[in-house]
DNA sequence: TTCGGCATGTAACTCGTTACATGATTTT
DNA sequence: AAAATCATGTAACGAGTTACATGCCGAA
């Protein structure tokens, strides 16, 4: 399916970019549904030069040092503007390996459910408080419809509203555990 | 990480099973979280056996068809449970296409990201309605802590929150391009 | 008797991660 | 002077998908 092609192709047109600096991109908003390694990276720019869909030029940092500066061209802005406009299906539900967990979790004591659980809310509240962090650079609200700030808000918004809800699940499966523990517990005493 | 192994110990843990049986198991509420075809379950089953983890007998059905049935041996539980126990960091966020789309979605027009936006959210208006139907087998609400109904039923709660978030951002996001095109509307009047 | 589902396997390929490899530049 | 970061690449491996390959069983 070829997405990094699209991700990369994406990137270089918002502006020229070395494939240090691409990857740099993952660290920030598109980071929460999109990643890439270097590695992954420098071969599909390789890719990418050959297709015409980016052209580089090389620039010198300092005395010796070559930066690849990439650059996209027309015919890789009518692919990416192709792709982007494609309506495709829905993606194959995404693996979490947190919930394969639980769900075997009937064979694990109560305490030590409620011990996993407590450990990834408190995990997602952390992720949660530095979303919300990131939200404040946005004080004047949704970004105009035109620019790449736009772009950058709403995949902010949906990683916010993400943790919200995961962080809303443990605590009902916290609840669940709870309720039974104190029943079990009622009946011993 | 071998988690696919685990899924498998997990699954032969309820119950003998054979490998096509598996591989059925996740049409059910386990795969909304987890998948694998037939093609990974087999050459897994293989690597348990080695590693003594299940047991098979054969099983003829007819009357020349064989069938596998593995059971899980009591290394694979010790495994399993060791496994279970595990209080492991947050996954990396999963990936997500439409996503990286809307991230780019500035480069379109205002009405071809309604419309992708739109066919998205008839899309997952119906997988939410397949998951609340599917709701309707526990009307007893949240079963016993010790069965492994229990772990069925959180992983589908979770699965209709998290098709409710979708449903959420995406009319959110409908809602602001709907705001910018009334307003561009206005001024060309 | 034919079609859909049951049943088991392998091979080729794509995608992604970790590790290997090297070296320059900037900051402390 | 050392450490962190910038910068570019390749190799080996693991996970997962699609395709190849085969054949049985039960129902219409």
């Amino acid at each position: 399916m070829r997405t990094l092609k699209f991700a990369v192709l994406g990137l270089l047109n918002r502006r020229p970019m070395t494939g240090y600096e691409i990857g740099k991109e993952f660290d920030y908003e598109l980071g929460q549904f999109w990643n890439a390694k270097h590695s992954q990276i420098y071969p599909e720019l390789k890719k990418l030069l050959d297709e015409g869909l980016v052209v580089f030029d090389v620039e010198i940092s300092g005395d010796i040092l070559e930066k690849k500066r990439y650059t996209i061209t027309e015919k890789g802005q009518l692919e990416l503007l192709k792709w982007l406009h494609k309506d495709e299906p829905l993606e194959k539900t995404p693996k979490d390996i947190f919930r394969l967990r639980m769900y075997f979790s009937n064979n694990l004591d109560l305490e030590s459910r409620i011990h996993l659980l407590e450990s990834q809310l408190i995990q997602h509240e952390k992720r949660l408080s530095i979303l919300n962090k990131t939200m404040e650079q946005y004080p004047e609200g949704v970004p105009p419809h035109d620019t790449d700030r736009f772009g950058d808000f709403i995949v902010l918004e949906s990683a916010i509203m993400r943790e919200e809800y995961a962080i809303e699940w443990i605590k009902k499966c916290m609840g669940y555990c709870k309720a039974a523990l104190e029943k079990e517990q009622g009946k011993t005493k």
